[in-house]
DNA sequence: GGCAGGGTACTATAGACAGCATGTC
DNA sequence: CTATAGTACCCTGCC
């Protein structure tokens, strides 16, 4: 199928075909047989990079009336916003926590791009215009399986089909092990596909040597063995008609099955009995394993990405490909000096010189504990091929696209509270999905390293595995609580059997039915009658009605937990009665709440913070004996300490030294506190009580 | 006695969304 | 519990 034959007025054709875009991928011609220039229902269950924009421009651009694009990174919305933005005539708004492109009202664009909390957060704020929307595209629905955020995903998209049924409904997903339940939910057609621009191959990697799943066998420290079965030289980024695009379809991925559970095949292809660096297979640990797979392709020309479990084991491993002098093997365009220095500039602490250093040798890492100018550094210099490989934690699997000629995952298995855990097929698979740049890339490698104990369980769980299949976590009862308190406050709902008419739509209604929630529903409205949340009006005979109250209605508006805003308004009033407000007290307050982020409590600082918890007592709200988990608060003090020097003009560089977080928590960490000192100077408007804390500690932030 | 090197016990561990006002045609 | 890197600390052995 071509551009020419779709439905398309003439720019909108011509833009694509400048942009080199022809003929469609078979997802994407599957996408347009199942309906999305029609207006019908489609839900997508097809890899990272196999074209998913394009199936949602072709959904915005055919809708009668303006569409919605909603996803659930802030970045992911920006990379989007600037990709609608290019198309000719389109006006695109876009809708983040934390940015504004416009200025204008959203109302007037064509297409909004907006992350689900966002748009969840509109819904309750009255915006009028959500219902005006012909179309919605949801990026990554499978997320709809995480806890907290996959609820408001699905009853932000249950309301938004409630109050506008004609809405067209085109959900983008990873694949997953249950794509048709998802489709079935939203009443749309399924595409499914596992067909990629750029071939993959998945392969483990024990002692010496790689088994890939298409039976062949590579020596690791070989200059990299070549030879694997597929021909096409070709060009594989030619998505011209002419070459060898079409027949591709099934060269690749096209048999779901083709993996063989059993391991590699007895045919193995090994690139000549131990090549002459051959690594010796004995008494190699992962680390050296996955340093001479990264040397490999460097050495070849190719850019790595290495994922690894912990934050200080991403430096480590940065660190030490950058002692090896990895990218003198590479012919990089220009090591990444500049990108050093722009890192270097971004502030003084320790991750920013590290990372400094390993740019300046061609190699990064990447981790939540960096800001957001690190990792637009690192993210920006590897796509320019001034990197050769990135160390990073699992953020970068589901962030900005950042796609590199081979992934090497050395730790599969996590620290989690008190044991570690295998990490969930989905998950590794989007790290391997990163492998195979269109274009530069003959294809895409993924390697897993293992040992003999683990190579079975890897090859059955990551290389041969299905996915996990979605599921819904609404019936949590915290995650319920906000959502039934959004409901009443929003005046959807006034009794529970409307509030069960509200999550009439929802995916958990699907799988479970509206009545499976009827209980806890009960329980949920309970608890914010409780929480002072929300009042039962006996208005007729028999009947009673729900309403919000004030303290309810400012709660969900601002977008906070409803124990969030209980915790604020109680605090509120103790330090209405306190002699010492301070704006420790107030930053006390907001971090000791469910929505603000914990920071780690090292055995080292605990009686540290216990003293200054003491010795500040008369500024806090909670008296030490009456709490009902100690650990917790004196997590929440240390974290309100902090903020409390960042506002008294402590620099980051001090702030992370002293209390052993990265950067990037710091950043966060204002942030939230920014919001969540704004609802609770709301609350405080509302509830009467003047704390004068608040705005100070609000202008200095 | 002093110090280097090695063994050992202990500690720590991924990620990241949201409010609101304001001005302008 | 199913792990492992980094580190503070102690012991040992050598000078």
């Amino acid at each position: 199928m071509r551009v020419r034959e779709l439905p398309l007025s003439a720019p909108y054709a011509e833009h694509f075909l400048e942009q080199g875009i022809r003929e469609l991928y078979p997802p994407q011609a599957a996408a347009v047989d199942a309906g999305v220039c029609e207006g019908e229902n489609v839900v997508a269950a097809i890899p990272t990079a196999s074209g998913k924009t394009f199936i949602a421009e072709l959904a915005l651009l055919t809708a009668n009336g303006p569409g919605l694009y909603v996803c659930p990174l802030r970045a992911l919305a920006r990379e989007k916003y600037e990709t609608f933005a290019a198309l000719p005539g389109v006006d695109v708004g876009i809708s983040t926590g934390d940015f504004d492109a416009t200025g204008e009202a959203l109302a007037g664009n064509d297409v909004v791009v907006a992350t689900s909390e966002k748009v969840d957060s509109a819904i309750r704020n009255g915006a009028s215009w959500v219902d005006e929307l012909a179309c919605v595209v949801v990026d990554e629905v499978h997320l709809l399986g995480a806890e907290r955020r996959g609820p408001t995903l699905e009853v932000t998209l249950a309301t938004l089909r409630r109050r506008n049924p004609a809405v067209q409904v085109v959900a983008l997903s990873a694949t997953v092990d249950n794509p048709e339940a998802i489709a079935d939910w939203l009443d749309a057609a399924l595409v499914e596909s596992d067909w990629r621009p750029v071939d993959l191959r998945t392969g483990v990697a024990v002692g010496g040597e790689v088994e890939f799943d298409d039976g062949t066998t590579v020596g690791i420290g070989d200059a990299h063995g070549k030879a694997t079965t597929d021909g096409g030289e070709g060009g594989p980024n030619e998505v011209d008609g002419g070459g060898g695009g079409p027949n591709e379809v099934d060269g690749g991925g096209g048999g779901p099955n083709e993996v063989d559970g059993g391991g590699g095949g007895p045919n193995e292809v090994d690139g000549g009995g131990g090549g002459p660096n051959e690594v010796d297979d004995e008494d190699l640990d992962d680390t050296e394993i996955a340093a001479a797979l990264v040397a490999d392709t460097v050495a070849d020309g190719g850019q790595c990405l290495a994922f690894v479990r912990s934050r200080t084991e991403a430096v480590t491993l940065a660190q030490r490909l950058a002692d090896d002098g990895l990218a003198e093997r590479m012919d990089i365009e220009s090591v990444a000096a500049d990108a050093g220095d722009e890192a270097a500039d971004v502030d003084g602490t320790v991750t920013g010189r590290q990372l400094a250093d390993c740019l300046r040798s061609g190699v990064a890492f990447h981790h939540a504990g960096l800001r957001s100018g690190h990792r637009a550094v690192v993210e920006s210099a590897f796509r320019d091929r001034e990197v050769a490989c990135i160390c990073a934690t699992p953020t970068l699997a589901a962030g900005v696209n950042v796609p590199a000629r081979r992934v090497v995952v050395r730790d599969q298995k996590r620290y989690a509270g008190s044991a570690m855990e295998w990490l969930p097929t989905l998950e590794v698979h989007q790290m391997c999905g990163r492998a195979g740049r269109p274009g530069l890339d003959p294809h895409g490698e993924a390697v897993l390293v293992g040992d003999d104990d683990t190579r079975e369980t890897l090859v059955n769980r990551y290389v041969g595995g299905e996915p996990e299949a979605v599921e819904s976590t609404l019936a949590d009862p915290a995650s319920l609580r906000t959502h039934v308190l959004s409901a009443i406050a929003t005046g959807f709902a006034e009794t529970e059997e409307e509030i069960l008419g509200v999550f009439e739509g929802t995916f958990y209604a699907r799988e479970a039915g509206a009545g499976g929630l009827a209980d806890a529903v009960a329980v949920a409205v309970d608890d914010l009658v409780a929480a002072g949340m929300v009042r039962r009006e006996t208005g007729g005979v028999e009947d009673y009605r729900l309403v919000a109250t004030p303290v309810g209605e400012t709660t969900s508006k601002q977008y906070v937990r409803p124990e969030t805003g209980e915790r604020i308004v109680s605090g509120l009033r103790t330090a209405a009665g306190m002699l010492n407000t301070t704006t420790l007290t107030v930053f006390e307050v907001i971090c000791d709440t469910p929505d603000m982020q914990d920071t780690y409590l090292g055995n080292e600082e605990r009686a540290e913070i216990y003293r200054f918890a003491r010795s500040n007592a008369e500024q806090l709200t909670t008296a030490m004996h009456e709490t009902d988990d100690f650990e917790e608060w004196l997590e929440s003090v240390k974290t309100a300490r902090i903020l409390d020097e960042w506002i008294g003009g402590t620099t980051v560089e001090e702030l992370v030294e002293a209390y052993r977080i990265g950067p990037g928590d710091l950043d966060s960490r204002v942030e939230r506190a920014e919001w969540l000192l704004s609802a609770a100077e709301a609350l405080a408007e509302t509830v009467g009580v003047a704390v004068p804390a608040i705005p100070q500690a609000r202008s200095r932030l």
